[in-house]
DNA sequence: ATGAAAGCGCTAACAC
DNA sequence: GTGTTAGCGCTTTCAT
């Protein structure tokens, strides 16, 4: 009947039993008479019993909620895992909590710190975080596990998407259609998964492939706005952060008549819901990230801290890259002698 | 130092003082020595104390902690409201706990019943809950704030956006275009902002206009699929449920070569991030997400069962709606007699 | 200003 | 099978 408010004293007073009679039939498997079972659940139900959460926990020692810090909660990518472990931990009787930390490394760890007193295991998207700040996370949280960061450390965990890898093949699909020169727009400054990218890059390179990183960002805006800077190196062919970035590379493209894929080549990473809408539509490499969330929910619920566990991506070829034009105008082709190699 | 696994204990015997003396040093603004505040407080450092929340949350009877309850966690509208609450709740010391929904009402009464045990408030965006069962949860949490949704109940309060209103603002600028067949791409059935949408159409027919509804979603593919039927009705402006729907509508229309807003004019409702990258760029009824999010909380933290804080939002007017197109071909106009009109 | 003690709601020994 | 008791970690009277 009534709310939430009862406790296990009423109902015991109301079955006319103890208290301990009626937790046992309440957490069940418990030796109870089928008589007794009934009366207290009818008391239970009369008075809208519900056990208070906070006593079970305090009790126990387990919160039965685990805790999810990423950078930017109203981020679609983001937004996905979260969807996968949320709805993976309900499954396994766990609630979620979450703090998007508006990509401040120094909230990071606060947030993770603060929740990691709360909750059974914390999932950390937290690119930015310092190794040794990660590692007193690490010492504060019943059990941890990065996404998107591996960390060599007995008690912390890892899922990540092989990025290194996506690079590669976008590079090997660029190259198949000859393009050399490849402009990266570079994500988030220290942010492990660019890092990981950046190497994929690298193997390119040994191919024979020249790639000029500038800086960029994350978000649509950052892409948009990296656009005017990327052409100036002349490229055939754009590579971006992720998705949102390279959308936004689309839109700045299109308001400057140039044409994808005839003048320019452009690639994500990630296949957003959108990639597959635009037009043209977006090649890019394809990860499930509530998936990821998945995984990472997993991974917290086996064995936390069993190393990485990895997640493979595929080549999803659309409209946006094409065959490399042919050298337009002057043959100045190395006008400037800018960076021709990333450092 | 050490973890988080240190008592209350462990601080008063290391700085030679009583638990009740640590409890007061923590919690601040208590009369205390400056000596023994000292001590303490070092005591508290070198073992990495922190209090147990479950312990503090048992003897308060508040948890610190809200509960967001969303349909969807993936979709881009959901989690910038997420993102809206949770950012203003950690501002205000506060938690926040998710639980997704699937779209299934009665996934969405059940998570509701048992977060709010938890916490110290619920903010639910719940479309499709049936009226009893959400008087049921409202009785079952300390207090509710419903995303999108009022209803006349001494203790639910409800922020919502002017659905009604924005309905109309899009018809006047499609009437002023000369439109008056207008198809409207429907939301999940029985969501009470779709019924708020149906509302600014009936106004709409009032001044001469004819809508037709046809049932759709509110995802990218849902609008996808809808267009073709959408066609049969031969409208010459089309409103979706929301930007996703009438992104994906975008989509299906460059497939079939259909020119917009040559042929068709469409507009969106929200404003989602994308609807500025299309290509034309959607017209649309703008609302700040985000900001839904943090009225939720302001709700939630002042007074929540105040009735309804209503957030407008503007007409945002881009490529995607035109004049309408003179009638081509035969003066056939009417040909099927079929609903002309919305019941 | 500080300590002793009670108790928040629940569960797990331990009796019977 | 069921009741009694102790106590999870903390805050808060009530003494002193």
């Amino acid at each position: 009947m009534s709310s939430g408010r009862a406790t296990i004293h009423d109902v015991a007073r109301i079955a006319a039993v103890s208290t301990a009679t009626v937790s046992r039939v309440m957490s069940g498997g418990k030796p109870v008479s089928a008589e007794v079972a009934d009366r207290v659940r009818a008391a239970a139900r009369e008075v809208g019993y519900r056990p208070n959460p906070a006593a079970q926990t305090l009790l126990r020692g387990r919160s039965q909620t685990i805790g999810v810090v990423a950078p930017d909660l109203g981020n679609p990518y983001f937004a996905e895992i979260l969807k996968g472990v949320a709805a993976e931990a309900a499954e396994g009787g766990h609630h979620t909590l979450v703090a998007g930390t508006d990509e401040d490394p120094d909230l990071e760890y606060r947030s993770a710190i603060e929740l990691a007193r709360w909750v059974d295991g914390l999932l950390l998207c937290a690119p930015r975080m310092s190794t040794p700040r990660l590692k007193e996370v690490a010492a504060a949280s019943r059990s941890l596990v990065l996404i998107n960061r591996v960390l060599r450390h007995p008690s912390i965990g890892a899922v990540v998407v092989d990025y290194q890898e996506g690079v590669r093949l976008l590079c090997e699909h660029l190259a198949s259609l000859g393009h050399t020169r490849i402009v990266y727009l570079e994500g988030p400054p220290n942010a492990w998964s660019d890092r990981q990218r950046q190497r994929g890059f690298r193997a390119a390179e040994a191919l024979g492939q020249t790639v000029v990183p500038v800086p960029c960002g994350s978000a649509m805006r950052d892409g948009y706005a990296a656009v005017d800077e990327a052409l100036t190196h002349k490229p055939t062919a754009l590579i971006a952060f992720n998705d949102h970035v390279a959308l936004g590379v689309l839109t700045r493209l299109r308001e400057l008549g140039v044409d994808v894929p005839g003048e320019l080549s452009v690639a994500g990473i990630d296949d957003a819901p959108m990639s597959a809408h635009t037009n043209p539509g977006l090649t890019t490499f394809a990860v499930s990230t509530v998936e990821l969330g998945r995984l990472a929910w997993q991974r917290f619920s086996s064995d936390p801290a069993a190393g990485a566990t990895h997640l493979s991506g595929e080549l999803v070829i659309r409209g946006s890259t094409g065959a490399a034009p042919r050298r337009r105008r002057s043959p100045a082709t190395a006008t400037k002698p800018q960076a021709s190699s990333a450092r």
